[in-house]
DNA sequence: CCTAGATCGTTCGTATACGAACGATCACCG
DNA sequence: CGGTGATCGTTCGTATACGAACGATCTAGG
């Protein structure tokens, strides 16, 4: 069905590579087209993914030492610690001392943190939804499932 | 199967919210994980992945105008313009008038630019599988073909 | 109690990412 | 031919991303 193109091309893999049959390419390809429906959807609330995915954790967990919210959103120390800094100028977080440990920075949401992800969330869906547009259920849920081995 | 939490829980679809069922999470995710691997993979070529996927484009047209070559690996102007710089600087891309308008800047690929990209196209295979590992072969074709749908 | 190693958050350096504004140029239209 | 709008590449500002080095603190072991 698929001819092997390195027999076709020659020995060297270098020879048949394109770029648009790379895994990554198409990851990060879809990953930009998502992050971008995000910034329209988001727009008026001036919001990126990560200071949402920041926020969502936050309120799941109420209140969380900030190394601890970077892991569990994905992001590294020197990251989060930006994220939260922006967040924290907005007034939609807040700093509280840990008294188990002083090296430690509690985050927490504040009211109107609460409040821009309440309007947040309500639009979420249709962020996902513009993503996952052009897929069929079966795939959404094959797709989901892949990923999440590959994470 | 599978409970509908907003019935559970409430008609708020913010109630059910969860950053790990995300879709744009795990894109995430994955991605990350594939530059990670991407960045061991090539460390003493010490080549980033935008960068490798630049040189690919030049090896496979040869010459292009700055502007078409971020078109083509999905990069806005002012992004492939430091990836561009960066190259440049490290004299594994030059720089050719395009006799045809004076505004635009033709990329071509300088001979040490085609020796590391030998060296980088001779490992990228690697990077793929260690991306794909936890994965089906089935998975990696509907997972390839569900991201070209969504790119 | 006291020190060696781990962890917390910061800062610096570098590399994407992208909107916006800019000057130069181009292409087309009247 | 002259002007208007589109396009080329740059620069600025902002936001991730992440390795590395740093000071402060914590923990475990002796």
């Amino acid at each position: 069905m698929k001819p092997d193109l390195r027999t076709i091309q020659g020995n060297d893999p270098a020879d048949s590579y394109r770029l648009e049959d790379q895994v990554g390419y198409w990851l990060r390809r879809a990953y930009q087209r998502h992050m971008a429906i995000f910034a329209g959807v988001m727009s008026d609330l001036d919001l990126t993914s990560m200071q949402f995915a920041a926020l969502v954790k936050l309120r799941e967990l109420k209140a969380v030492s900030q190394t601890e919210l970077g892991r569990l959103t994905g992001m590294d120390r020197a990251t989060i610690s930006g994220v939260v800094a922006r967040l924290k100028r907005r007034d939609l977080v807040l700093y509280k001392p840990d008294p188990l440990d002083k090296r430690s920075r509690i985050i927490a949401l504040t009211s109107s943190g609460e409040a821009l992800l309440a309007d947040a969330m309500q639009r979420i869906g249709r962020v996902t939804e513009q993503t996952l547009e052009p897929t069929s259920a079966a795939e959404r849920e094959s797709l989901l499932a892949t990923l999440q081995k590959m994470g």
